[in-house]
RNA sequence: GUGGGCGUAGCUCAGCCAGGUUAGAGCGUCAGGUUGUGGCCCUGAAGGCCGGGGGUUCAAGUCCCCUCGCUCACCCCA
């Protein structure tokens, strides 16, 4: 090849000189379908208990999102943000419960308020199984509520979603971080104990405990285990409210039959949880990345965004995670787009291009081939794409105005014997030999 | 941000360690075997800047350096 020299091209046709950017990726079908179909799934499941769907922008001012938390890698580390043309600091959201928060505050609708939604959140992270920087979540998001089954109906809404797609193996873990001076209490006596332990702390864990010590609760090393097992338990500084918080939400799980574990190592990334906390994990999912979705009470987020104080709870299931949990346990797997009717043409391609038109008018899924394929290579293509009948249509059916109608795989019988049918009766056949 | 692995046909991958004619296989695609009939079988064809750049060498897909990308893990999180 290129014996002949050449000048040097700017890119080969077989090396695109554009991909898509780190992090990022093209969901094509039957792919893209299987994510609509997921959102579907969840959107009848939580609107049918009243929550209304959000829409929100997807870039906001910067400071929505840094009151997220200043303790936060989200926030700190892995904002998109960017000045725009007017000087403004903006930043593609992290995520969307800030987003909520922030609109509840502006709009000062009627509570409770109980939204939900659905969209691509970005964070600036290097990529690995399940991480994307732009990834999608579903959630919701409830303002204006105290009551303790709150909790467990925005949990059970969670579950319900995971039973419908079919998984089994996604377990519920639940803690409560109590209110804010409860929780300071704690990480103060935390910093207390594992600063007198410091020798045996990973050095990974000492960095994070100069940032943020509950997160050292979340280590998952060996060396740190015991110095772990041997910490404070964040029970101990519940106030009366808390604990009997805690208690209405466990013992709300167990009236719905929704199994539980109780994890005072729980402790999510945002920092602006309080109370209750619950993550779900993907059993299944051997990397690195098992959270599946995750949540829980916010009660001092609308105040920090400028509102008056305002409980909330919430969460958000990473779509693209759930999907993988899904193909671990082999269930709801990508829906099938497969044509009723496939139209064979050996005519020159006007016929094919007319009687797909009239079948997808009428309602029914038909296709056809191009560029004049032979007969054979058209009903190669028919089985390919799975139709249920071909649609044959040679000189001899095109000067007779008629089709011959050829059952595919899956067909059975007598049904399997092709026929013969004028045009105008095309329809009625069809229709017959699909709906069974 | 740090580290490991991997970049060869549309896809999955051999070939690299021990450099040596014209770079292979399977699947897929197209055509033919079968002049109007898919699946199974057979035959043929198309399809490669061997990620990019530099270096060593008579000679580099193969060895060295750099770089980009993918991927996995740490970290963090969905």
């Amino acid at each position: 090849m290129h014996r002949f020299g050449r000048a040097a091209p700017v890119a080969s046709p077989d090396v695109p000189e554009f991909q898509t950017s780190p992090g990022t990726r093209d969901v094509l079908a039957p792919d893209s379908t299987r994510v609509r179909r997921l959102v579907t799934t969840f959107s009848e499941i939580v609107e049918r208990a009243g929550y209304g769907e959000i829409v929100p922008p997807m870039f906001e001012d910067l400071g929505v999102f840094h009151r997220l938390g200043e303790a936060t890698d989200v926030v700190t580390k892995e904002m998109y943000d960017f000045v725009d043309k007017g000087g403004r600091h903006i930043a593609l959201r992290p995520e969307q419960t800030a987003s909520v928060v922030r609109a509840f505050v502006q709009h000062q609708p009627l509570t409770p308020w109980k939204v939900w939604y659905h969209g691509p959140n970005f964070r600036y992270e290097k990529p690995q199984a399940g991480r994307y920087r732009q990834f999608d979540q579903v959630g919701v998001e409830v303002l204006g509520v105290d009551d303790p089954y709150l909790d467990v109906e925005v949990i059970a809404l969670a579950d319900r979603f995971y039973r419908a797609l079919g998984l089994q193996r996604v377990e519920l873990l639940l803690n409560s971080l109590g209110a804010p001076e409860e929780r300071a209490a704690y990480v103060a006596a935390l910093q207390e104990h594992f600063s007198a332990h410091l020798d045996a702390l990973t050095p990974e864990s000492r960095t994070t405990l100069q940032k943020n010590p509950l997160r050292v609760l979340d280590s998952k090393r060996e060396a740190d285990a015991a110095v772990i097992a041997d910490a404070p338990q964040i029970s101990a500084f519940y106030s009366d409210e808390t604990a009997a918080h805690f208690e209405s939400v466990c013992s709300g799980l167990r009236a719905l039959s929704i199994d539980f574990t109780v994890s005072p190592l729980l402790v999510r990334g945002l920092d602006y949880y309080r109370k209750t906390t619950f993550e779900f994990a993907g059993l299944t999912l051997d990397s690195a990345q098992n959270a599946v979705g995750g949540g829980g009470r916010y009660d001092g987020l609308a105040e920090d965004l400028g509102g008056s104080p305002t409980p909330g709870v919430g969460f958000a299931l990473g779509v693209d995670r759930t999907l993988m949990a899904c193909d671990a346990e082999g269930v709801f797997d990508a829906p099938s787009l497969a044509p009723s009717a496939f139209v064979v043409d050996t005519t020159g391609g006007l016929a094919a291009l007319e009687l797909t038109a009239l079948l997808q008018s009428a309602g029914l899924h038909a296709e056809r081939a191009y560029d004049n394929l032979s007969m054979k290579s058209q009903m190669k293509a028919s089985n390919r794409a799975g139709a249920t009948v071909a649609v044959i249509v040679g000189s001899d059916e095109l000067e007779a105005g008629t089709v011959t109608v050829r059952p595919l795989a899956g067909s059975a019988g007598e049904e399997r014997i092709q026929h013969v049918v004028p045009r105008t009766d095309l329809i009625d056949t069809l229709r017959k030999l699909i709906e069974p």
